[in-house]
DNA sequence: AGCACGCCGACT
DNA sequence: GTCGGCGTGCTC
């Protein structure tokens, strides 16, 4: 069109040159050029090596810095309402940064599907709310027979109701309401998007309030909280008094949990109470086409209150009046592949932005809020009782297996605890982190175990499907029927599993109702309805299973719970295991004891002098935590010191390791090292093999982040430029990993 | 990342 | 003679 327009008339065409962001593994924009200067966050249609791609138009008016001949024309230019905004933009271009990972992939990977292709979007409209109009009011219900029908009927007549809410009262509200509207028996109206919440509405207890009056007092200003409550203590009653005072002010909400699809019940919890806020669900579940009219409503100011997983953290909010971050100390808010961000440090980061409070809430706060908490940089409310007031904590045992003979893996006092609450009608859960049948398999001739080819791992023994697996890669191997080493056919099973636990509880007690949770049983989101309405009907007895039972969940009249081997992690060189176990064991201890019922916990262990246990013992948390951070601090670990691992993957570890000496050789040769930052390695990943590459990493440690951040880019600058000597040679910048 | 170009080995 | 292996280089 710029062509035609050049040959007809005399003036020339002035093009505008914009820096577009594409989803492109290079830490550059692209220039293309339009007739007209186009709003930054615009996205546009562009051809990208022959191919139409969407991009974002992160500047305009640049000036082009290469030739401009090879600049092509932006060929579409979507309408999508401004939604990216400035600030927006703003915290994607520091989420580049900060991770050291390019620009326009991070743009791309902050966007739901449905607006990282090159097609126009379908902005939603605001949802349509129903009522009886005067007409209807003055007409007979329908007869109580048709008791679905009657109860649509009453529900119009009540207040405002949309589609979904009518929904749920029956299946076929919307052919009805054709027909009722047809009779000229409805009226509708567009919803606000701020209804004022009016459900459900709990008293608050004085530990409770207090908590929220002082949260109260820092609205529309950046305070970030750090709300430290037992399980049990009710911080989601705080959060929801805060947020309704927020979204009645007209304001949004961004609330984050871990794993949305673990915590059904809290999700129900948050619909009742604000069943008359516009919600947007957004995590990885939710089908592409609802994540991304969820984005937009988000972004369109039409939904108030956003509920999310980590992803959740890039909806464009425009009016932005509080976060809340549920189980902030929770791993799963670090995104591990691709652009590698810590959900919650980002919240901290847009809740600044947006100067509005942000609630970070643990029974066990990870090491680096408790400690800035400790700095005052966070405000620390606490939460002591229980909302249940007669609920009280579980006590909890310590069994020391290094005395006692096992059987299966139980001790005799925890199979005395478990048929003794069996036989008083108690419920209760034994878990332990391995799902499978025995963790290895092993010949008892020559002593050899089956690893995975393409993992530093053992093969997990699955009996009933007669196969090993690697928990790391999925590779799968039928069970041999004899030992490749030396042809025994003795091979035992080392170790237990949930599988195998399932299976010695049932010849314990042969009449119990055991039901196993782990993610061979568990797939599905359907499958937690269904184990929840067998709790709720009392036909489980005990439950066996991994972490998915410890988040989040209510379990009523679970009073026993069981710890079967706690050790593992212990022995583990990650600078983190401590820390996780303790928060993973004072979360499994606090499912039980939630109503009225003593709670009883039974942790079996070699190590019981060990901190974890002794504070897990007293339930401290805090002794736990000024504890761990002492020996943080010796051994200058974050959050004393900032910390970023460097990793190269190849195909032997001699070339993964090469290219990170290559590099440091290179920055020391050129003097750019500084003494403020210092390095360790390259050494193997703790998982030094995994899915067939051989994985070496090296660590970048300081004091100060800023040192760090340009020590990051002087490694950045130099891994690309060193990667065409080792082409078979990957690497990736972590900043602030998890994982060792 | 993808995708083209390009230079050497085994084939109808 | 060609088909195709994947090493190298570039993307506005």
């Amino acid at each position: 069109m710029g062509y035609n327009l050049c040959i007809y008339s005399d003036e020339t065409i002035v093009l505008i040159y914009h820096h577009i962001a594409l989803n492109v593994p290079l830490y550059t924009l692209f220039t293309y050029a339009h007739p007209k200067a186009l709003a930054e966050g615009t996205r546009v249609a562009i051809r990208f090596r022959g191919k139409r791609v969407c991009g974002v138009v992160w500047q305009s008016h640049i000036q082009p810095d290469i030739d401009v001949a090879k600049i092509q024309p932006i060929e579409t230019v979507f309408d999508d309402g401004g939604i990216l905004s400035a600030s927006w933009r703003q915290l994607l271009t520091f989420t580049a940064h900060y991770y050291h990972y390019p620009l326009g992939q991070a743009v791309m990977a902050a966007l739901p599907r449905g607006l990282r292709e090159a097609k126009a979007m379908t902005l939603p409209s605001l949802p349509l709310a129903y009522q009886l109009s005067a007409q209807g009011q003055a007409h007979e219900p329908p007869a109580t027979r048709f008791y679905k029908q009657r109860a649509l009927w009453d529900r119009l007549s009540q207040t405002a109701a949309t589609l979904d809410e009518l929904r749920i009262l029956h299946p076929q509200a919307r052919q009805y309401l054709q027909k009722w509207q047809q009779q000229g028996w409805i009226s509708q109206h567009t919803l606000e998007p701020h209804a004022a919440p009016t459900l459900a509405r709990h008293s608050l207890n004085p530990e409770q309030q207090l908590a929220s009056n002082c949260i109260q007092q820092h609205l529309n200003q950046f305070t970030p909280f750090l709300l430290h409550g037992i399980t049990g203590s009710g911080k989601t009653e705080v959060y929801f008094d805060v947020m309704e005072k927020v979204l009645q002010q007209g304001q949004q909400v961004l609330f984050l949990l871990p794993e949305i699809n673990l915590t059904p019940q809290l999700l129900q919890r948050v619909q009742q109470r604000f069943a008359h806020t516009t919600t947007a669900v957004l995590h990885s579940q939710t089908a592409a086409g609802e994540r991304t009219q969820n984005y937009l409503r988000a972004a369109l100011n039409q939904a108030a209150l956003v509920i999310g997983t980590r992803l959740a953290v890039f909806t464009p909010l425009p009016r932005l009046g509080l976060i809340v971050v549920d189980e902030e100390h929770d791993p799963s808010f670090k995104q591990d592949s691709e652009l590698r961000y810590q959900a919650r440090d980002l919240a901290i980061w847009r809740a600044r932005q947006a100067q509005c409070p942000i609630i970070l809430g643990s029974a066990t706060p990870s090491l680096e809020s408790w400690h800035k908490a400790q700095q005052q940089q966070y405000q620390l409310l606490t939460l002591q009782q229980r909302a249940h007031t007669r609920a009280r904590l579980p006590d909890i045992h310590l069994v020391d297996t290094r005395r006692l003979p096992l059987d299966n893996g139980f001790s005799e006092p925890i199979k005395q605890q478990l048929q003794a609450n069996f036989a008083a009608g108690g419920m209760s859960m034994v878990y332990l982190n391995r799902r499978g049948f025995a963790p290895a398999l092993f010949c008892s001739a020559c002593g050899h175990t089956f690893g995975c080819p393409h993992c530093s791992a053992k093969m997990v023994l699955h009996q009933r499907a007669a196969q090993l697996r690697c928990h790391h890669c999925d590779y799968r191997l039928a069970v041999p029927a004899a030992c490749p080493e030396c042809g025994n056919q003795d091979l035992s099973a080392v170790g237990h599993g949930t599988q195998r636990v399932e299976e010695t509880l049932h010849q314990l007690l042969p009449q119990a109702r055991i039901l196993r949770v782990d993610r061979d049983s568990t797939s599905h989101k359907q499958d937690w309805i269904q184990i929840y309405q067998q709790i709720e009907a009392q036909q489980v007895d005990i439950l066996v299973g991994t972490q998915m039972l410890a988040k989040g969940h209510d379990f009523g009249r679970l009073n026993l719970v069981v710890v079967v081997n706690a050790d593992g992690s212990l022995y583990s060189a990650d600078f983190r295991a401590p820390e996780r176990l303790f928060a993973e064991l004072m979360q499994v201890a606090g499912r039980c004891g939630r109503a009225e019922h003593q709670g009883h916990v039974w942790v079996q262990t070699m190590q019981p002098e060990n901190p974890v246990f002794q504070a897990l013992k007293t339930q401290h948390y805090a002794d736990f935590a000024n504890h761990e951070l002492q020996q943080r601090q010796l051994m200058h670990m974050p959050p004393f010191q900032h910390m970023a691992a460097i990793r190269a993957d190849a195909r032997t570890m001699a070339q993964a390791q090469q290219l990170l000496r290559a590099v440091q050789q290179q920055i020391d040769e050129h003097q750019q090292h500084t003494d403020q930052v210092s390095i360790f390695g390259p050494v193997p990943m703790l998982m030094a093999r995994l899915a067939g590459h051989e994985r070496a990493q090296i660590f970048l440690e300081s004091h100060d982040r800023r040192a760090l951040h340009q020590a990051l880019s002087v490694w950045q600058s130099w891994l690309i430029y060193m990667q065409n000597d080792q082409p078979h040679t990957r690497w990736l910048i972590d900043v602030d990993p998890l994982e060792m």
